[in-house]
DNA sequence: GGGGTAATGGGAACTGTTCGCAACAACGTG
DNA sequence: CACGTTGTTGCGAACAGTTCCCATTACCCC
C-alpha cells in the first residue's frame, strides 16, 4: 500500500485493465499503463492530445500515434470511449461514465447528461422515423445558459 | 419570363443572391453565379467538394478553395447554411430550408426532420441546464431503422 | 475603357487522425 | 534466465477537410 491509493479507484483498476488487455492476447506496455492511469485520473473528456501531453509528463518518449493506438485498442476492449463535441478534436473517458453530452457552440462547454434527458427526442424519432438516436457519441450542439445570456444582453441595444 | 421559372424558386433567386451580394459590396463572378445555381438546383447537403465538381462540370477552373470561400461569403449573407453529419466533410444548403438532421452512424443516411421533433429534448435540456439545443448545425447521431433492422438481424443467431 | 479592389487559381499550411515500417520490448518457452 | 515470437513503439509520411497566402485576374464604378 504506497501512495498509489488515491481517493477515487484508480491504480487498482489498471491493472484489471492491464490484465484484460494481456487476455485479449496484448501486452502490458508502459505507456498503456500510463496511459490507463491517465484516463482513471478525474477529469474526464480529454482529447487525444492532451492525453499525450499528460502522458509525456511521465514518459517523454511516448508518441501521439501510440496514444491514438493505445486508446483505439482500449476502445476496442470496451474500456474506453469517445465522444465529438463538436468542432475539434475528439475527447476520451471512460466507457464506465454512461451520459450524452450537450455541447455549446460558442464556448465549447460541455454537460454530461443522464441519458434519460433525450428520451423525449429518441421516441420522437423512433415514431417518427424508425430513428434510434443515440448522444454519447456525438453531442448535442446549443448554447448553454451563460453564452445565451451574454449574447441575449449584447445585442439588446 | 424564360423558362427560368422553375416550380420552386431557382434561377430568378441566384439573381436576387447576387444583388444582394453586390449591395455587401461584393461582385458577381462566375463562379458565384454557378454555385448558386447549384445550390439552388434540387438534391440538398452537398460537400463542398461535390459542389466543387457540379461546378467544374461547367467551369473547370474553379478551385476549390474558392467554393469555400464562396460559400462562406454566403453564409456571412445567411443564404447558406452548412451542417455537420457525423464523421466526415460538411455539407452546404440553401438557409431557406430549415430543419435538424438525423444522421445515421452506420450508413451516413441523413433524415431532415421538422425542428418541432426536437421539442422534447428542446424543453427538457432548456429546463435542466439552461441548455438551448440547436438540431440544425450539428446534426443528431444515430442509427437508422434500415441498419438497426439489419444490425439486430444480423446478432440474432 | 481605365483604375481601384474584390475575387481568383494555385499551392502551401494547418489540424486531427491514420498508416507503414524498422527497431524494440513483453512474456511464454525451454 | 537467455531466446524467439510477435505485439508495440517511435517516427515520419500520408491522409482528409479546411483555411491561408499571394501574385494575378477581372468586376464594375466613373
Amino acid at each position: 500500500m504506497s501512495v498509489e491509493s488515491r481517493q477515487s479507484s484508480a491504480p487498482a483498476r489498471v491493472d484489471e485493465v492491464l490484465a484484460r488487455v494481456r487476455e485479449a492476447g496484448g501486452r502490458a506496455t508502459t505507456s498503456r499503463r500510463i496511459l490507463l492511469e491517465r484516463l482513471f485520473a478525474e477529469g474526464s473528456h480529454k482529447t487525444a492530445e492532451e492525453l499525450a501531453h499528460e502522458v509525456q509528463r511521465i514518459a517523454p518518449d511516448v508518441h501521439l500515434s501510440t496514444i491514438y493506438r493505445n486508446l483505439e485498442e482500449l476502445e476496442r476492449l470496451g474500456v474506453v470511449t469517445h465522444a465529438h463535441l463538436g468542432h475539434g478534436p475528439a475527447t476520451y473517458h471512460l466507457a464506465t461514465e454512461t451520459h450524452g453530452h450537450l455541447s455549446c457552440e460558442s464556448c465549447g462547454a460541455t454537460l454530461e447528461a443522464p441519458l434519460g434527458l433525450f428520451d423525449g427526442l429518441a421516441e420522437a424519432a423512433r415514431a417518427a422515423f424508425g430513428f434510434e438516436i443515440d448522444p454519447r457519441h456525438f453531442a448535442v450542439l446549443g448554447h448553454c445558459a451563460a453564452c445565451r445570456a451574454r449574447e441575449a444582453g449584447a445585442e439588446a441595444d
